[in-house]
DNA sequence: ATAATGGTTCCAGTAGGTGGAAGGTCAAGG
DNA sequence: CCTTGACCTTCCACCTACTGGAACCATTAT
């Protein structure tokens, strides 16, 4: 398979997928034209980590993923870990966004909205 | 004010500030030692940045709502957009944050999490 | 032969800062 | 007067995870 093919089978544009390349996730063959040849098992990684990272996990994480997929004898645990811990990131990055979410809602619907100057928002941002 | 004070007070580091100023928010005149001096509107600005990006809002909008925050004969409705597009940029991500966490939680949930090699959240990452 | 499509490399840029080096300045204490 | 330590300066690099674009080579269809 070239480049494209995978793109569109795993999902992930191309530009992706050599940039996983250059940061150490695949080392494809490569033809006698230079171009990059994937067999099943590479498409299989970068589906593996377009699925991670769409769950949030960050690009040390798929490594670390990765390496304990590949590793016959892990433990769940371990992927368990790795799991909670992207979870509590989550839960921080939603909490934070409920607080910001709270506070602009409520002086979104304070502010009248018309052509008059006076602004409770801004006021807001103002206050010292 | 020299910009050790300016940090304290209005809860942004140092850097930040010299960074705010090297994208224009502001300007301090500086003494014959080189040094950035701030009187209280730099202060109060840098402050009203901090805050909206506490919110959420990006630099572009910041500018915008400092523009608009500066100038009297703004109408609040120009305001209440741009914080409406922020509240639903923020939506948004609370709803992709949400899916995330709801499938992560889900596979945690039924990964043993033990010594045993077999793991939920390996095999839905590697389903094809 | 040519055009469209697809591949290659490399460099730069995104957002919003943060870290660190190398060096100038200022106030207080011995 | 000197030193120490806290502050200040600039500049350059780095962070995440890509993305865009230029310049160029290869393949395929017409």
């Amino acid at each position: 398979m070239n480049i494209g093919d995978v793109a569109r089978r795993s999902g992930l544009p191309a530009k992706t997928i050599r940039y996983y390349e250059d940061i150490g996730f695949i080392k494809p063959r490569r033809g006698a034209n230079g171009y990059r040849y994937f067999d099943e098992k590479e498409l299989h990684k970068l589906a593996f980590i377009g699925r991670a990272r769409s769950l949030g996990f960050t690009i040390e994480d798929c490594r670390t993923l990765l390496a304990l997929y590949e590793d016959e004898d892990r433990a769940s645990a371990d992927v368990k870990r790795v799991a909670k811990q992207n979870l509590a990131e989550i839960d921080a990055k939603i909490a934070d966004l409920q607080a910001m979410r709270a506070t602009l809602s409520h002086l979104i619907a304070e502010c009248a909205g018309d052509h008059r100057p006076d602004c409770p928002i801004l006021d807001d941002l103002a206050k010292c």
